[in-house]
DNA sequence: CGAGTGTCCCTACAATTGTAGTTGAACCTT
DNA sequence: AAGGTTCAACTACAATTGTAGGGACACTCG
Protein backbone atom coordinates (compact mmCIF):
# COMPACT_ATOMS: atom_id res chain seq x y z
CA UNK A 1 0.00 0.00 0.00
CA UNK A 2 1.34 3.62 -0.69
CA UNK A 3 3.50 4.03 2.15
CA UNK A 4 2.16 7.78 4.78
CA UNK A 5 2.24 11.04 3.21
CA UNK A 6 4.91 13.06 5.13
CA UNK A 7 2.89 16.22 6.14
CA UNK A 8 4.34 18.96 7.13
CA UNK A 9 3.37 21.68 10.01
CA UNK A 10 1.42 24.22 7.93
CA UNK A 11 -0.01 21.13 5.67
CA UNK A 12 -0.77 19.51 9.12
CA UNK A 13 -3.71 22.48 9.60
CA UNK A 14 -5.28 22.27 6.56
CA UNK A 15 -5.50 18.14 7.31
CA UNK A 16 -7.18 19.02 10.90
CA UNK A 17 -9.35 21.78 9.22
CA UNK A 18 -10.77 19.09 6.56
CA UNK A 19 -10.76 16.55 9.16
CA UNK A 20 -13.00 18.44 11.27
CA UNK A 21 -15.14 19.09 8.50
CA UNK A 22 -15.49 18.12 5.04
CA UNK A 23 -15.56 18.37 2.44
CA UNK A 24 -14.94 21.97 1.83
CA UNK A 25 -13.74 23.88 -1.13
CA UNK A 26 -10.16 26.11 -1.17
CA UNK A 27 -12.37 29.45 -0.39
CA UNK A 28 -14.49 28.09 2.47
CA UNK A 29 -11.47 25.89 3.62
CA UNK A 30 -9.30 30.01 3.31
CA UNK A 31 -12.39 31.18 5.40
CA UNK A 32 -11.97 27.99 7.92
CA UNK A 33 -8.49 28.91 8.64
CA UNK A 34 -8.44 33.13 8.53
CA UNK A 35 -8.95 33.18 12.27
CA UNK A 36 -6.02 31.10 13.26
CA UNK A 37 -3.85 31.33 10.48
CA UNK A 38 -3.53 34.52 8.50
CA UNK A 39 -3.16 32.91 5.13
CA UNK A 40 -3.56 34.25 1.52
CA UNK A 41 -6.08 31.96 -0.80
CA UNK A 42 -3.45 31.08 -2.83
CA UNK A 43 -1.13 30.47 0.24
CA UNK A 44 -3.93 27.59 1.22
CA UNK A 45 -4.57 26.71 -2.49
CA UNK A 46 -0.49 25.78 -2.75
CA UNK A 47 -0.80 23.15 -0.02
CA UNK A 48 -4.39 21.66 -0.83
CA UNK A 49 -2.47 21.38 -3.67
CA UNK A 50 0.44 19.78 -2.27
CA UNK A 51 -1.25 17.07 0.59
CA UNK A 52 -3.61 16.56 -3.25
CA UNK A 53 0.26 15.34 -4.45
CA UNK A 54 1.42 13.34 -1.57
CA UNK A 55 -2.34 11.30 -1.70
CA UNK A 56 -3.03 12.75 1.77
CA UNK A 57 -6.39 14.43 0.23
CA UNK A 58 -9.12 13.52 -2.43
CA UNK A 59 -11.21 15.69 -4.47
CA UNK A 60 -15.01 15.85 -5.32
CA UNK A 61 -17.51 18.07 -6.91
CA UNK A 62 -20.24 20.36 -4.77
CA UNK A 63 -23.52 20.85 -5.92
CA UNK A 64 -22.07 24.50 -7.64
CA UNK A 65 -19.21 22.14 -9.72
CA UNK A 66 -16.73 23.58 -7.57
CA UNK A 67 -13.57 21.44 -6.41
CA UNK A 68 -13.78 20.38 -3.09
CA UNK A 69 -11.45 18.57 -0.65
CA UNK A 70 -11.79 15.84 1.86
CA UNK A 71 -8.92 13.83 3.82
CA UNK A 72 -7.83 10.39 2.21
CA UNK A 73 -5.93 8.89 5.09
CA UNK A 74 -7.54 8.66 8.18
CA UNK A 75 -6.26 10.96 11.23
CA UNK A 76 -5.67 8.40 13.88
CA UNK A 77 -3.41 6.51 10.59
CA UNK A 78 -1.20 10.29 10.48
CA UNK A 79 -1.33 10.48 14.48
CA UNK A 80 -0.12 7.38 14.82
CA UNK A 81 2.92 7.69 12.11
CA UNK A 82 3.35 11.13 13.61
CA UNK A 83 3.60 9.65 16.96
CA UNK A 84 5.88 6.70 15.60
CA UNK A 85 8.52 9.01 14.45
CA UNK A 86 8.68 11.83 17.09
CA UNK A 87 9.07 8.61 19.62
CA UNK A 88 12.00 7.63 17.28
CA UNK A 89 13.65 10.71 17.25
CA UNK A 90 13.83 11.53 20.34
CA UNK A 91 13.24 8.48 22.95
CA UNK A 92 15.04 6.30 20.79
CA UNK A 93 11.51 4.57 20.18
CA UNK A 94 10.45 3.75 23.72
CA UNK A 95 7.35 4.54 24.25
CA UNK A 96 8.20 4.22 28.14
CA UNK A 97 10.24 7.46 28.46
CA UNK A 98 8.16 9.11 26.39
CA UNK A 99 5.40 8.84 28.31
CA UNK A 100 7.35 9.10 31.77
CA UNK A 101 8.00 12.66 29.95
CA UNK A 102 5.07 13.95 29.42
CA UNK A 103 3.50 12.26 32.80
CA UNK A 104 6.05 14.09 34.37
CA UNK A 105 6.08 17.32 32.23
CA UNK A 106 2.00 18.25 32.29
CA UNK A 107 0.02 19.46 35.05
CA UNK A 108 -2.34 16.76 35.06
CA UNK A 109 -5.86 17.24 37.40
CA UNK A 110 -6.36 14.27 39.36
CA UNK A 111 -9.78 13.13 37.30
CA UNK A 112 -7.21 12.97 34.16
CA UNK A 113 -4.64 10.94 36.31
CA UNK A 114 -7.28 8.43 37.36
CA UNK A 115 -8.75 7.97 33.76
CA UNK A 116 -5.00 7.57 32.69
CA UNK A 117 -4.36 5.01 35.25
CA UNK A 118 -7.34 3.15 34.26
CA UNK A 119 -6.34 3.06 30.23
CA UNK A 120 -2.32 1.87 31.78
CA UNK A 121 -4.49 -0.97 32.88
CA UNK A 122 -6.72 -1.61 30.35
CA UNK A 123 -3.41 -1.61 27.65
CA UNK A 124 -2.08 -4.52 29.60
CA UNK A 125 -5.13 -7.17 29.61
CA UNK A 126 -6.16 -7.63 25.90
CA UNK B 1 16.54 34.95 26.79
CA UNK B 2 17.73 33.01 23.61
CA UNK B 3 14.76 31.04 22.93
CA UNK B 4 15.83 27.80 21.96
CA UNK B 5 17.51 26.67 18.88
CA UNK B 6 15.83 24.83 16.55
CA UNK B 7 17.23 21.62 15.66
CA UNK B 8 16.71 19.53 12.70
CA UNK B 9 16.61 15.69 12.72
CA UNK B 10 20.43 15.08 11.44
CA UNK B 11 21.25 17.42 13.75
CA UNK B 12 19.20 16.12 16.72
CA UNK B 13 21.62 12.68 15.79
CA UNK B 14 24.80 14.76 16.66
CA UNK B 15 23.77 16.13 19.87
CA UNK B 16 22.26 12.84 21.26
CA UNK B 17 25.91 11.67 20.75
CA UNK B 18 27.48 14.80 21.97
CA UNK B 19 25.20 14.98 24.96
CA UNK B 20 25.91 11.10 25.46
CA UNK B 21 29.79 12.04 25.25
CA UNK B 22 31.70 15.34 24.94
CA UNK B 23 33.49 16.79 24.13
CA UNK B 24 34.59 15.44 20.98
CA UNK B 25 36.78 16.40 18.27
CA UNK B 26 34.79 16.48 14.39
CA UNK B 27 36.56 13.63 13.28
CA UNK B 28 35.69 11.71 16.53
CA UNK B 29 32.21 12.32 15.99
CA UNK B 30 32.71 11.03 12.54
CA UNK B 31 33.72 8.12 13.61
CA UNK B 32 31.42 7.91 16.86
CA UNK B 33 28.39 7.90 14.21
CA UNK B 34 29.92 5.82 11.64
CA UNK B 35 28.04 2.76 12.53
CA UNK B 36 24.61 4.44 13.13
CA UNK B 37 24.93 7.19 10.55
CA UNK B 38 27.27 6.70 8.08
CA UNK B 39 27.84 9.90 7.07
CA UNK B 40 31.03 11.93 5.63
CA UNK B 41 33.23 13.70 7.43
CA UNK B 42 32.32 16.90 5.94
CA UNK B 43 28.84 15.97 6.77
CA UNK B 44 29.71 16.21 10.18
CA UNK B 45 31.13 18.95 10.05
CA UNK B 46 28.36 21.56 8.35
CA UNK B 47 25.90 19.74 10.66
CA UNK B 48 28.34 20.81 13.32
CA UNK B 49 28.85 24.24 12.15
CA UNK B 50 25.21 24.60 11.67
CA UNK B 51 24.66 23.98 15.44
CA UNK B 52 27.40 26.32 16.45
CA UNK B 53 25.27 29.13 14.85
CA UNK B 54 22.18 28.31 16.37
CA UNK B 55 24.10 28.42 19.80
CA UNK B 56 23.43 24.77 20.43
CA UNK B 57 26.66 24.02 20.66
CA UNK B 58 30.22 25.48 21.94
CA UNK B 59 33.85 24.34 21.55
CA UNK B 60 36.84 23.96 23.32
CA UNK B 61 40.62 22.71 22.79
CA UNK B 62 41.84 19.17 23.14
CA UNK B 63 45.43 18.96 24.18
CA UNK B 64 46.44 18.74 20.74
CA UNK B 65 44.73 22.36 19.54
CA UNK B 66 42.24 20.70 17.90
CA UNK B 67 38.79 21.99 17.65
CA UNK B 68 35.80 19.84 20.18
CA UNK B 69 32.57 20.29 20.79
CA UNK B 70 30.15 20.48 23.48
CA UNK B 71 26.39 20.65 24.05
CA UNK B 72 25.67 24.41 25.54
CA UNK B 73 21.83 23.46 26.09
CA UNK B 74 20.93 20.76 28.13
CA UNK B 75 19.08 17.75 26.80
CA UNK B 76 16.56 17.71 29.34
CA UNK B 77 15.17 20.71 27.72
CA UNK B 78 15.47 20.16 24.30
CA UNK B 79 13.61 17.35 24.91
CA UNK B 80 10.65 19.37 26.42
CA UNK B 81 10.68 22.11 23.67
CA UNK B 82 10.60 19.17 21.49
CA UNK B 83 7.79 17.63 23.33
CA UNK B 84 5.68 20.86 23.67
CA UNK B 85 6.09 21.41 20.10
CA UNK B 86 5.28 17.52 18.78
CA UNK B 87 1.77 18.25 21.81
CA UNK B 88 0.73 21.50 20.36
CA UNK B 89 0.94 20.52 16.24
CA UNK B 90 -0.56 16.93 16.93
CA UNK B 91 -2.90 17.39 20.15
CA UNK B 92 -3.93 21.24 20.68
CA UNK B 93 -1.16 21.67 23.11
CA UNK B 94 -3.33 18.96 25.27
CA UNK B 95 -1.16 16.83 27.32
CA UNK B 96 -4.03 14.34 28.32
CA UNK B 97 -5.28 12.79 24.71
CA UNK B 98 -0.83 12.48 23.88
CA UNK B 99 -0.23 10.56 27.02
CA UNK B 100 -3.60 8.30 26.30
CA UNK B 101 -2.54 7.69 22.45
CA UNK B 102 0.43 6.43 23.42
CA UNK B 103 -0.18 4.75 26.68
CA UNK B 104 -3.37 2.97 23.90
CA UNK B 105 -0.70 2.52 21.36
CA UNK B 106 2.14 0.97 22.78
CA UNK B 107 2.89 -2.27 24.09
CA UNK B 108 3.82 -1.66 27.52
CA UNK B 109 5.19 -4.58 29.72
CA UNK B 110 2.82 -5.16 33.29
CA UNK B 111 6.00 -3.70 35.13
CA UNK B 112 6.27 -0.41 33.28
CA UNK B 113 2.82 0.11 33.44
CA UNK B 114 3.00 -0.29 37.36
CA UNK B 115 6.04 2.53 37.22
CA UNK B 116 3.93 4.51 34.94
CA UNK B 117 1.13 4.72 37.59
CA UNK B 118 3.22 5.27 40.17
CA UNK B 119 4.91 8.33 38.37
CA UNK B 120 0.94 9.15 37.67
CA UNK B 121 0.52 9.18 41.29
CA UNK B 122 3.40 11.25 42.45
CA UNK B 123 2.45 14.09 39.59
CA UNK B 124 -0.18 14.99 41.17
CA UNK B 125 1.39 15.30 45.17
CA UNK B 126 3.63 18.17 45.04
C1' DC C 1 -21.55 43.25 -23.73
C1' DG C 2 -17.84 44.64 -20.52
C1' DA C 3 -16.11 44.34 -16.01
C1' DG C 4 -15.66 42.23 -11.68
C1' DT C 5 -15.21 37.58 -9.09
C1' DG C 6 -14.08 33.13 -8.18
C1' DT C 7 -11.28 29.05 -9.56
C1' DC C 8 -7.49 26.78 -11.36
C1' DC C 9 -3.00 26.20 -12.88
C1' DC C 10 1.84 27.86 -13.11
C1' DT C 11 5.56 30.18 -11.44
C1' DA C 12 8.48 32.36 -7.83
C1' DC C 13 11.55 32.80 -4.35
C1' DA C 14 13.94 32.71 0.13
C1' DA C 15 15.07 29.68 4.08
C1' DT C 16 16.11 25.24 5.85
C1' DT C 17 17.82 20.62 5.44
C1' DG C 18 20.51 16.72 3.83
C1' DT C 19 24.58 15.58 1.92
C1' DA C 20 28.70 16.58 0.44
C1' DG C 21 33.08 18.63 -2.56
C1' DT C 22 36.97 22.11 -2.90
C1' DT C 23 40.59 24.88 -1.30
C1' DG C 24 43.94 26.42 1.61
C1' DA C 25 46.77 26.52 5.59
C1' DA C 26 49.44 23.70 8.96
C1' DC C 27 51.82 19.98 10.51
C1' DC C 28 54.15 15.74 10.37
C1' DT C 29 57.04 12.44 7.88
C1' DT C 30 60.27 10.61 5.04
C1' DA D 1 62.00 20.44 1.00
C1' DA D 2 58.15 17.66 -1.18
C1' DG D 3 54.28 15.05 -0.19
C1' DG D 4 50.60 13.03 2.58
C1' DT D 5 47.16 13.86 6.50
C1' DT D 6 44.23 17.12 9.22
C1' DC D 7 41.48 20.76 10.00
C1' DA D 8 38.96 24.49 9.01
C1' DA D 9 36.40 27.50 6.01
C1' DC D 10 33.78 28.19 2.08
C1' DT D 11 30.92 26.68 -1.64
C1' DA D 12 27.35 23.60 -3.90
C1' DC D 13 23.10 21.93 -4.94
C1' DA D 14 18.62 19.49 -4.92
C1' DA D 15 14.37 18.83 -2.16
C1' DT D 16 11.07 20.57 1.00
C1' DT D 17 8.58 24.24 3.15
C1' DG D 18 6.37 28.65 3.83
C1' DT D 19 4.28 32.11 1.57
C1' DA D 20 2.51 33.96 -2.09
C1' DG D 21 1.77 36.48 -7.20
C1' DG D 22 0.11 36.37 -12.08
C1' DG D 23 -2.54 34.81 -15.99
C1' DA D 24 -6.43 32.37 -18.11
C1' DC D 25 -11.25 31.16 -18.20
C1' DA D 26 -15.99 31.05 -16.92
C1' DC D 27 -19.94 33.01 -14.78
C1' DT D 28 -22.59 36.84 -13.17
C1' DC D 29 -24.43 41.37 -12.76
C1' DG D 30 -25.38 45.59 -14.31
Amino acid sequence: MPSLPDISESEWTLMEALWESSPQTASELTKTLRPTMNWAENTVRTLLTRLLGKGALKTGENASGTRTFEPAVKREICVRAEGESFMQRIFGGAAKPLLVHFAQNSKLTAAEIRELKKILDQSLKP
